[in-house]
Formats: structure tokens, sequence, C-alpha cells
RNA sequence: GGGGGAUUAGCUCAGUUGGGAGAGCGCUACAAUGGCAUUGUAGAGGUCAUCGGUUCAAGUCCGUUAUCCUCCA
């Protein structure tokens, strides 16, 4: 064996790198001789699982990195992960015993990524797994096989160490005796070290854990690290100690290998980050932000970093989890913006993140080569990100030089903490950020008051907590049925068997013989041995319904699953029903058939969406309901009014050919090969439920369909809208409710034609006037100029004798009124109202003739070298008053004060009062004249000592407020 | 699920106990200069997101809704 390489050269040169490599990322020279002397990554990966192959495991893919069927869990944090229902007997055992190479995030050590050797957020976890199967003996020693064999990994043993939880004598005695290993290294650790989950003897949760034995290697330098950990989980805990431990009637192993790890073992590297897969991508790093990759540098831990993260947000993003502001989505969003903050701090000022997608798609390629297929979308998806954030930043630099100067005029050495914070929580501004500005101007940064202003954020942001493990009468339940058999495809009616009553009383649920009508306030839910009821997944709405005995009736209000067992929930309409009663269970039927149809429909449209706006518009999410759907799928921008037509066309075409509609089961592999749509995140069951329509849509799903395309009926896109950036939403009816939906439309046309008084086709028109009208009349009483009508922009006469026009009539309207076309009718009724008022002003300021500048100064009064101006002009707004006063400060070059009075409608008067310069320089104040008047009328007012206005509720004072404008001023002036 | 913030001219944004809705860029017209660039003058363009409340008076204060940004879980 060569020699250690410890001190590898800690600065790499990429242009060397590349002659290796060619295109793709070249490691040093040196780098490449310990890959070419130790096991390449890929090959470590392989061996692992052909290894547990040949020990009789079953070998299973990776499980996705977000499981959206798993709600404890943002993102798969282990291998174990997708085999919890398999660890509790939840589900039907296909194999006892399984080992994957599972893709893993966690963010708990996210402090640490890029400054230690060995923490990630995105790493890849080997494992072995056993389902009441083998035990502890067969998994040290296959264990320590694996690791030792020369076939195999081959380290040296010598080299090996382990930990036991100090009272697990079973397992060192299998290191001890078994495979030889002297009790120097076996180490005794605590149950905060060597049990799972930590410290779960004395502290808890309840429920199923174990002992467990770390493996360490020992490097070099003396130091060990861990590689692998082995979970024997053997106890079910209840309750505090003492004897709170009871062993399970079945016991499983739960291992895993950290896949990085070992392989910077085996090819002798310092970090993680240096192995043949990590290398490239911190190389490209280096290359894209140009700078050269030091080791030992602040840069250097920088572009660990960015290599890490970027692994995270690709893969999270090509499973269409992409940067958002909620759960999963929130926490790629951070990771990325930690990456280009990084990135940012290097000098970039420009997305460059997205370039590296391409390097992390060519490194994962041998396990995972679907990266390769989305490269494109992926990295388009982080660059949108980034260049979001360089926004964010640049707003964030100016806020930042605000807070600064705010700083320097008070004196203050540091930055507030608490400030730094709110300008964080606000608007983004990342205190890294702020502090690397402030150090720059020798200011300090609070990053103690910051952290007790975030954690003062984070308490009161709340949270609700989740169990790892589920536990309850419903839980309980699961483990002794197993699960329900689904009828409902063949029949909406069935006899069943009562198996269970829970009875849900505030936050506790309890099981229960039987109920009875007297307890009609507890919501109920009955699991049956088999049922016609749908319990709501995929999307699709739980049904309702009747289950009946002869001596009682339940009514169900909706149906839900817990894992394999179909829960109604409801409650009692009459009479009894205890557990083990025969039952008749009969959905209602009507509804079902709604469901069916906008459930067959949402097939239909996915394949008009991905047909007329690409093959990127994946579903993300989806609701179907009687007669109702949304669907939610992944596109940048909103569809327009042409690629709406094009779909609901598209949808229509397929429903009038009457396609039949068809569904079996087939491998999951098979279904793959037939181009069956799938969606990430979903757990599908092997074999799987294959649902075709004609030859145009094949997609996986367990829902009800129509037998035949034609059944949809009706179908129409009611709204289409965006759910957060780069999803779009669209929600549509089917059958009877689109048809009623189309009968609405046409009525609430209708009654805009007889609310603007005219024809249905004048309806765009007649509303369009209405808005210039009112536009005119305002600007009239706002005294502007002369206003032109705007240009009428020239729109296709609609036909509204079809259906498409009424709707795209109703749709125009409210685009004029920029009103939703919910409240169309009412917008145009307070149009209609205004248009009355300011008409009937109108009429109010020309009725009282012409007035000008001049006609209201030949109303005025001199006292001594000052014109007085007190006059009437009802029906003016105050900017028209306003605007005469000025004219009359121009024409009159005499000191001057003026104060006008209008009566506005019924019940309004407005003084506005106004005074010469040289007035005001004599220390007269216009606000005092108005604030004196104003009483008069039942009112109030002020303003500047030129100009000021006032307004009064008495209309009928107007004479005496007049006569009290006069005296005051005479008095003022005197 | 919760906290903070934003929404003003086509665009980017100002608007300071509530009292005349503004700037820059862009647009139109005219003039000057000219190879292009340019400069000057004038002008158009705004239900201050929505609905409601307080007030004599709301872009400004309070509440609702919508949309967007941001943080926490």
């Amino acid at each position: 064996m060569k020699t250690p390489r410890h001190d590898l050269p800690p600065t790499f040169n990429y242009r060397k790198l590349r002659l290796v490599l060619g295109d793709s990322i070249a490691p040093s020279e040196s780098t490449c001789l310990a890959w070419n002397a130790f096991m390449k990554t890929d090959e470590l990966r392989e061996k692992y699982l052909a290894y547990y192959q040949s020990q009789g495991h079953s070998r299973q893919p990776s499980d996705v990195l977000v499981p959206t069927w798993d709600p404890s869990v943002l993102f798969t944090p282990a291998g174990m992960n997708q085999f919890k229902d398999h660890f509790l007997g939840k589900v039907k055992l296909e194999y006892t015993r399984a080992t994957t190479c599972q893709k893993c995030l966690r963010t708990g050590d996210i402090e640490n990524v890029g400054r230690t050797a060995y923490h990630h957020t995105f790493f890849e976890m080997l494992g072995n797994f056993s389902f009441g199967d083998y035990f502890k003996s067969e998994a040290i020693s296959w264990a320590w096989e694996f690791l030792t064999s020369k076939k195999w990994l081959g380290l040296d043993p010598q080299r090996l160490s382990v930990t036991v939880y100090k009272d697990d004598d079973e397992a060192a005695n299998i290191w001890h005796e078994k495979i030889g290993l002297p009790t120097s290294r076996i180490a005794r650790m605590d149950e905060d070290e060597n049990f799972w989950p930590a410290s779960a003897p004395s502290q808890g949760p309840d429920g199923v854990c174990g002992p467990c034995s770390e493996i360490y290697f020992q490097l070099d330098n003396g130091k060990s690290v861990e590689i692998w950990n082995l979970v024997f989980t053997q106890f079910n805990r209840v309750g505090e100690p003492p004897n709170n431990l009871r062993p399970l009637p079945s016991k499983n192993i739960d291992t895993g290998m950290g896949l990085e790890r070992t392989a910077s073992v085996l090819q002798n590297v310092p970090t993680n980050f240096h192995i043949d897969i990590l290398l490239p991508i911190v190389s490209a790093a280096a290359d894209v932000c140009g700078v050269k990759y030091v080791y030992e540098s602040e840069n250097g831990r920088r572009l660990r970093r960015i290599a890490d993260h970027v692994r995270a947000c690709a893969f999270s993003v090509h499973e269409n989890v992409i940067p958002g502001p909620k759960k999963a989505r929130y926490v790629i969003k951070r990771l990325l913006r930690r990456a280009v903050l990084d990135g940012h701090q290097m000098g970039l000022r420009e997305p460059f993140l997205h370039q590296l997608v391409p390097v992390v798609a060519n490194v994962m390629q041998g396990p995972y080569p679907e990266l390769k297929d989305t490269v494109e979308r992926v990295a388009e998806t982080i660059r949108k990100e980034e260049s979001d954030f360089f926004s964010t930043i640049g707003a964030g630099l100016e806020r930042i030089e605000k807070a600064f100067s705010s700083l320097q005029a008070s004196g203050a050495a540091m930055v507030d903490g608490h400030e730094a914070a709110t300008l964080y929580q606000t608007y983004g501004v990342p205190p890294e950020l702020f502090q690397a500005l402030a150090a720059e101007r020798d200011f300090t940064f609070d990053w103690d008051g910051y952290r007790e202003a975030m954690k003062k954020h984070e308490d009161i942001s709340g949270g609700e907590k989740v169990e790892l493990f589920q536990t309850g009468p419903l839980e309980s339940l699961k483990e002794s049925l197993r699960r329900t058999e689904f009828l409902g495809y063949d029949t909406t009616q069935s006899q069943a068997v009562v198996k269970g009553i829970i009875r849900q009383a505030d936050d506790e649920q309890e099981r229960v013989e039987s109920t009875t009508a007297d307890t009609e306030l507890a919501e109920l839910r009955i699991v049956l041995d088999q049922s016609p009821f749908y319990g709501e997944s995929g999307g699709q709405v739980g049904d309702t319904g009747i289950i009946e005995t002869d001596g009682g009736v339940f009514e169900v209000i909706d149906t839900q699953r817990a894992g394999e067992l179909i829960v109604h929930l409801g409650r009692m309409k009459s009479g009894k029903l205890a557990e083990g009663d025969t039952v008749t269970a009969r959905v209602d039927e009507g509804r079902r058939a709604a469901i069916r149809r906008a459930h067959s429909a949402t097939h239909i449209l996915h394949h008009a969406l991905q047909k007329t706006v690409g093959l990127h518009a994946q579903q993300q999410g989806s609701k179907v309901d009687a007669d109702w759907l949304r669907f939610d799928f992944t596109n940048q921008q909103a569809l327009g009014d042409e690629q709406v037509e094009a779909i609901e066309s598209i949808v229509c075409e397929k429903v009038r050919l009457a396609a039949p509609v068809s569904w079996k089961n087939v491998r999951l592999a098979e279904a793959r090969q037939a181009g069956a749509m799938m969606l990430f995140g979903e757990k599908y069951p092997d074999p799987v439920r294959m649902v075709s329509m004609g030859d145009f849509s094949k997609e996986l799903c367990g829902g009800t369909h129509v037998s035949n395309t034609g059944d949809v009926g009706e179908f129409e896109l009611i709204a289409e809208e965006s759910v957060s950036a780069g999803t779009r939403r669209v929600v549509a009816l089917t059958g009877q409710r689109a048809t009623q939906h189309r009968a609405d439309t046409f009525q609430q046309l209708q009654a805009l034609a007889k609310a603007l008084n005219c024809e249905l086709g004048q309806v765009v028109e007649c509303t369009r006037q209405l808005q210039n009208e009112l536009r005119s009349l305002r600007k009239r009483l706002q005294g502007g100029g002369s206003s032109s009508d705007l240009a009428t922009p020239i729109v296709k006469s609609l036909d509204v004798s079809q259906y498409v026009g009424q709707r795209a009539a109703l749709k125009e309207v409210a685009r004029v009124l920029s009103a939703s076309t919910t409240d169309l009718i009412i917008r145009i009724q307070s149009a209609l109202d205004e248009r009355a008022k300011l008409q009937s002003q109108v009429s109010q300021l020309s009725a009282s003739g012409e007035v000008s500048a001049e006609s209201l100064l030949s109303d005025a009064n001199q006292v001594g070298d000052v014109t007085v101006v007190v006059s009437q002009t009802p029906g003016a707004t105050p900017n028209l008053m306003r605007q005469w006063i000025d004219q009359i400060r121009q024409k009159c070059s005499a000191p001057n004060a003026v104060l006008l009075v209008s009566q506005l409608g019924d019940d309004k008067v407005l003084l506005v009062a106004g005074l010469s310069r040289q007035l005001v320089a004599r220390g007269l104040s216009a606000g005092e004249w108005v604030g004196q008047v104003a009483p008069i009328v039942g009112g109030g007012g002020g303003g500047k000592p030129d100009l000021a206005q006032a307004g009064g509720k008495q209309p009928q004072r107007i004479p005496e407020a007049m006569q009290v404008a006069r005296e005051t001023i005479h008095r003022f002036l005197a």
C-alpha cells in the first residue's frame, strides 16, 4: 500500500485537473493517484449493495429526498425512513432483509458544513435492514466481513475499533468472542452516545428504541472517524425508568454507513470534500467563482459549503421541490441563499451557482442517471432564485447604508443586533453581509443581540411538534388489522364488519366497544374490514355516505386513510353500533360520480397541459372534489388566453372522443417503461395501478375514474393563478357544475346589461364608456385640463350568442374595472352611483354660472390696501377653489385675502382660504381665518399660513359663515 | 401555521404630528445643434392595490381582502 496521503497538497491547480479528466472537472495529480490506487465512491456504493444482496437482502432504490408521503419529516433524514412501517409491522412484508443507498438531507449541523472534514447537509447513507429477521450476531459479522475482507473493502482490522451501549453485553460479547476484537478496542458508552433515539431510556420518547454499536476507523494522524452505526431496535419504551424497556417480540436491525466518510477513508483524503465525487464540484466552484481553492482558507471553507449546498439544491429542485416560502421549499431556499452569499462575499455579483448543476449531474450520474434529464430545468430554477437573491442583497445594501448613517449620527460604535435581526426578518438582509460591511467601517457587530432577537422571533412564530412515530388507538388498530380491503373500484355498496370504533374528544382519541346516537356530539372514526369508501389520497377527497345496520345509522362525512386502513369519519344519526357488527356501507353515489368525472378530467387536463405548455408542466399537486378540481404544475409564466383556450379545446376534444378508460395492476418497472406519469415524493406500491385513457394518457393513480372519457361531460377552466414562484394553479369544473357555471355566466352578463341598460353585446363597450365618463367628470371637478377621451383599444368583436363570447365579455369587463369577476355587478352599481353623484355636482357647479378669477375679483371689497374676496362657489371641489385662488393672486398685484365657500352635495360645506405673501409677511394666517369660520358650519380645519382649508356639515348656515368670514378678516387687518 | 414589510405615472422610487400628488428615466410636440450622440422648452400620463372605518379633511391613522417580498416553524 502507498504511503498515507494526509499531507495532500492543500492547493489544487485547476488547469492541470482539467487535462486529466477532459471536460469534467479534474482532481490534482496526487489526488488522482489516490483515486487510482484506492476505491472510487461509485465502486464502494455498488460493492456495499452487492455484498448485502449476496447475504439475502432485497436491494431497494433510494427513496426520494423529499418524502411528501411522510408528514413527520421534511427531508429523508436516514436510510431507515422509507422502512418505518416495515419496522412497525404495519405493512405486509415482501422481504425481511433490505439494503439501500439512500440520499439524505439534514440541516441540524449546517453551521459546521465546510468548516469540518465530515459535515454535510446532503449526503448518502448505505444501509442494511432486518425486519424481524436476523439480529446482532449477523449484523456485526457481516459488517466486519464487508469492512475487512480483501474481497470487499479490505480495511486494516487493526485500525478498526467499536463502541457499544454500556449495558449491551450481547453486542460486546459478539465483538469480542465472535469477531475477536480485543476489549481494549470495544468502548462502552452512555445512552446519549450509543442509544437510538439518543438518551431514550431516561428521557424518551416512548416507543421503539434500542442500543447501537458504532464502528470507527483510525486515521494516520491517530484520530478516529465513525463510519458505521448499527442500531439494534429491540425495546419498546413505556414510561419513566426504571424497568421501562420492554423487549420487542420482533427485533430489527437498522444500520447506516456514511458513504462520503467511508470513501474518504478508502481514498485517504483529509476531508469528505476531497473524494472523487465531491472534489470536482469544489474545483468547479472555485473556477466559477474565479478564486483559487486553498484547503485551509476562508474561501476554501466557502467553496466546500457551496459544493455541499449545490448538491442539496440540485437534488431537491430535481424532485420539483423548488425554493419557496414554506417548509421543505424554504429550507432549500435558505441553503441556496447561503451558498450564494458565500459567492457574494468572494466578490460575485451575478448568478453563478446554477453553473455547477451540470457538474453535480455529471459526478452523480452513476447512481442517479435521471439527474441528467433535468439539468436545464434545475439550473434555470436555481439561476432565477439566485438572481432574486442578488436583488434582495442589492436592496439590503441600501438599507445597511441607511443604518450606518443613523449609527454615525448617533455616534455608536456597534451595530445593534436587534436592528440587524429586524432587517433580516423583514427584508432578508443577511447579517453576515451587515457584519462584513460593519467591519470595513470599524463598527463591531452585536451577534449576541442578534441571536437573542432571532430566538425571540422563533418563539413568537411557534410551531407544531410532529411525532417521529405516531401513537394512539388508530396505530394499534393498524398493527392488528393491517389493512382495510378497498372495494370501491367495483362497487359503491357492500357488507362489512366493524373492526374498530374510535371516539374523538378534544385532542384525545379513545377506542370504544360501541356507540349510540346519544353521543352524537362526539366525532367518531370507524374502521371496517372492507369498504367501498375511498379514503382521501392522491388529491382525491374522501367519500361520504352511510354505514348502517338494522339498529343504527352512521353518517360518514369524510373518509381518510391511515396507512392501509380506511377510516370513516362521522357521527351516529340514530341507534347503536358496536364492534363486530355486520353493516352495510353505502357511498353517496351521486357525489362519487361527480368526483369520478373530476378525477378523469384531471388526467386529461394533465395531458393537455403537457401538450400545450410543454413537458416541464409537471404536476405539483392536485385536489379532486365533486365536479371540481384544482391542479398545480410547474411553469414560470402565467398561461395566456390562447393557451387556456387551447387546453380547454384539447380536453373537450378528448371528452368528445369518448375514449375508453381502463386500469390494471402492473409492475412498477413495467409502468415506468410504458411511460406512465409518475410524481416525485409519492410512495408507489409495487405492483402499481396504472390508469389509461385512450392512447393519450397513462398515469399511476389509485383514484376512481369514469369508464369512458365522454362521461366527464362539460369541462371548463375557471381560474388560473400563481401558487408560488414557478408554480401555476388552474381550477376547473366538470359535469353539472360546469353546466351550472355557464348558466351563471350568462345570468351575470344579463344582469350587467340590465344595470347598464344596454344590449348583451354592448356590455364591454358600455362599461368602458362609463369608465371614460367617470374619468372626465372627475377631471372637470378637479379643474384639470381638458381631457381627451382615452383611445379605445381595438378589440375583436365578441359574439355573445356563444358561451365563449359571453365569458370573454365578462372577463373583459373585469379587466376594465380591474375587479374580480365575482363582484362585477357591485362595481358597476357603485360606478353608476358615482356617476350620478358627480353629474349632480357638475350641474350644481354650472348652475351658479361661469366662475373665474375675474368674476370673483369683481365681487371683491377693498379694506385699506387689501383686496378681500369672500364668495360662494357652489359645487366646486377644493382643487378648483385652490386654482382660483392661485389665479387671483397672479392677477391681483395688491395684497389679497380670498375665502371661498362651496356647498358640495346636500350636506357638505367646503371652505378654502388663501392669503397673499404680503399678508402672510404681516403675520396673518389663513389657517386661523378658516379656523374661525368653520365652526359656524359645524366643522373645523386648518392648513398653512398662505393656504388653508376646512369643511363642515351645515350648508344652511353658509350665509352666516360668510358674514363671520368678512368680520374676521376685517378684524385681522385692523 | 405564525411574525415583519411592501403596493403612488409606462419603469425605478420620493412623499417628515393628516391640509396644494412629486423626482429621475421613458413617452409626445416644438426648438437648437448635428455624422451619431446631445441640449433646451412645453406637454401628456395617476380611482396613491381593494373595500370599509376615524376625521371638517386620508397617499398619510385604524381595520378587511388581494398580490408580492422576507423571516421563523
